[in-house]
DNA sequence: TGGCTTCCCGAAAACGTTTTCGTGTTGAAA
DNA sequence: TTTCAACACGAAAACGTTTTCGGGAAGCCA
């Protein structure tokens, strides 16, 4: 087992100092091409890489970008971790990720940790407690110390930093309206409970299409599911009870375990009832019949986070305190669940 | 913007020297009662936290773990990251996550760049294709340095290190034995290309499971997919073109389009055809009908190989070469493309 | 007063780099 | 022979810790 060798070895052994070593491998004009190509030729030989540690204590850069997220089992937010890699990789940063599993204290733990010299900055999207709490003072922190956050998808307006996010209402209007548009009448709205913020501002989108196109709010098929897990019920029970010709989920669980209820009950998909879905992932590739959706496009969200977030860590300038919020595009992916 | 704060800072403002703050914020007692309660108190008002760089170039010990996997955006991947982070977190350790993207040169460059320094061992699954050159030099370096790797899923038999796995062959056996048991008399077979170690071991399970039950194999229904994205041609011409029964898929994504195809013809699932495939993912939970799996419990692969790895990082006495092999039991999980 | 602990504290090394500045040697110009 | 620049290299500081060791002051006993 031979360890890494350091410049102090290489120096010792070549009987020179540590500071030529350092030199000759960076191809400072200071020193001589014979000692130079010397010093080269042990460094290759023993395969000499600079310790990283060394380097981020030196230059007080990690180039390590830290990841905060809810949860990783989730394919839009896989999706964004693979976005971001994607231009931390090209521009040489490595990404560090922790879960905070929906709860405010191991968010607080993640970011207190990783901000003691661990990381140059964060991307981040708030767990669902947090947003409850509206309890946002660790962010601050951080950014007080001045460390650059960026938040996407679950933001908070609270805080001044970069946000990517989409535009949730708008896209959940236009999917509405879509809904609308092919005649739909009855369109069910089944959506989470209100502090998060993106199902806030969906349930928002739904009311503003029908409201826009005179069609009365029903509160009887507007569903706020708290349980995830335990859905299927709830749903049923609307679609059996109430005549609904569409459902607008504002995630793909929600539309699936809609569509199955529907099927059983003997509804015909599209024919008698549509279906649209925020959030494009496997469910609705897959399922039978496959399922218009929202496309969020997590990829580009985490690339443009990344983006924002190197820029800010590169720019010397540190002054600049314009805060940025991009708006990433949806766009919404017919398939099998409506009839257009 | 108030910066963090550093030992020398609370030494210089306090007049002490740098080891009396140390010591004091340790408790230690070498100091007096007096110094070290001013001390703690200066320090609790500045929110003082040790710097993690300076603690890893001191201890040579970053407290982090390197995951290398291919992809991200793939629900087992996704299961076993949360698993290692599960336990790293209760550990006290970081995860930093590389992606290969399949790519050969892409781990090697990961590897070694993290290798650097930047994490004290790994966890990685092997790239395509990585498996298909069988060069595991980048990996046996990393493990002449000192540094410890467990390997989980696609594994090298070359290298010497701890892995996590499942007998791939023993749960294919299993599988197709059920089908078999079902009646179902003419499998079909869609698996990977044979350089993916454990598409191979599971075309080796199906092959055995019906040796043992004098069924002789056909070629014509055993199907080798290399392009994954443009699968559903040629698994329709398969479905089409032969009387089979049953199904037989090594990941999610072939069953499903089986199933598609299958219905698209008229057959009825399960009543005409069986359907089971490896990998317990979100597809096979929301498809029309639900498909039997083998389920691979990612999370617990996550979580053994973060304990393996963090005991060998854990235990001193470092020749302790005895490397395990740890087996993670599979489990069928029966749904409804399936009769029993 | 001399010698011995005991109590508190600081200096310095160490981890592995990079970089500034200083210095000795050489050769050439005057 | 003297002077000076150019060249080649080394010493040391710095990043922020922890820890070993040494030492001054105070108190005690003889």
């Amino acid at each position: 087992m031979k360890r890494k060798v350091t410049l102090k070895q290489i120096a010792k052994e070549l009987d020179v100092s540590i500071s030529t070593v350092s030199k000759s491998l960076k191809n400072s004009s200071e020193i001589s091409e014979d000692t130079r190509l010397k010093v080269q030729a042990f460094a290759k030989l023993y395969n000499y890489k600079p310790n990283n540690i060394a380097l981020s204590l030196k230059n007080k850069k990690t180039k390590t970008i830290g990841i905060i997220i809810p949860e990783i089992v989730h394919h839009f937010f896989a999706t964004v971790i693979s976005g971001i890699e994607q231009v931390a990789n090209e521009q040489g940063y490595n990404v560090i990720v922790c879960l905070s599993d929906e709860s405010f204290d191991k968010e607080v733990i993640n970011l207190e940790m990783l901000a003691n010299g661990s990381t140059d900055g964060f991307i981040m999207s708030l767990s669902k407690e947090t947003q409850q709490k509206k309890d946002f003072h660790h962010l601050q922190e951080v950014i007080n110390q001045g460390m650059p956050i960026v938040m996407f998808d679950r933001v908070a307006n609270e805080i001044l930093a970069d946000k990517v996010i989409i535009d949730d209402l708008l896209a959940a209007y236009q999917a509405v309206n879509y809904l609308i548009e092919e005649g739909r009448k009855k369109i069910a709205l089944i959506t989470t409970v209100d502090y998060v913020s993106v199902g806030k501002l969906r349930t928002e989108g739904y009311i503003k299409a029908l409201t826009d196109h005179n069609i009365t709010i029903d509160e009887k098929i507007v569903l706020k599911i708290e349980d995830i897990d335990n859905c299927s019920d709830v749903i049923q029970k609307l679609i059996i009870e109430n005549e609904i010709d569409a459902v607008f989920a504002v995630n793909e669980l929600f539309a699936v375990v809609a569509i199955k209820e529907a099927l059983k009950k003997g509804v015909k998909i599209p024919e008698e009832m549509s279906v649209i879905a925020f959030t494009d992932g496997i469910i609705s590739k897959f399922s039978t019949p496959t399922i218009t959706t929202v496309s969020q496009n997590g990829v580009k969200m985490g690339r443009k986070a990344a983006e924002m977030l190197i820029e800010r860590l590169e720019t010397e300038d540190e002054e600049e305190e314009r805060y940025r919020t991009e708006v990433i595009e949806t766009n919404l992916i017919s398939r099998e669940s409506t009839k257009t």
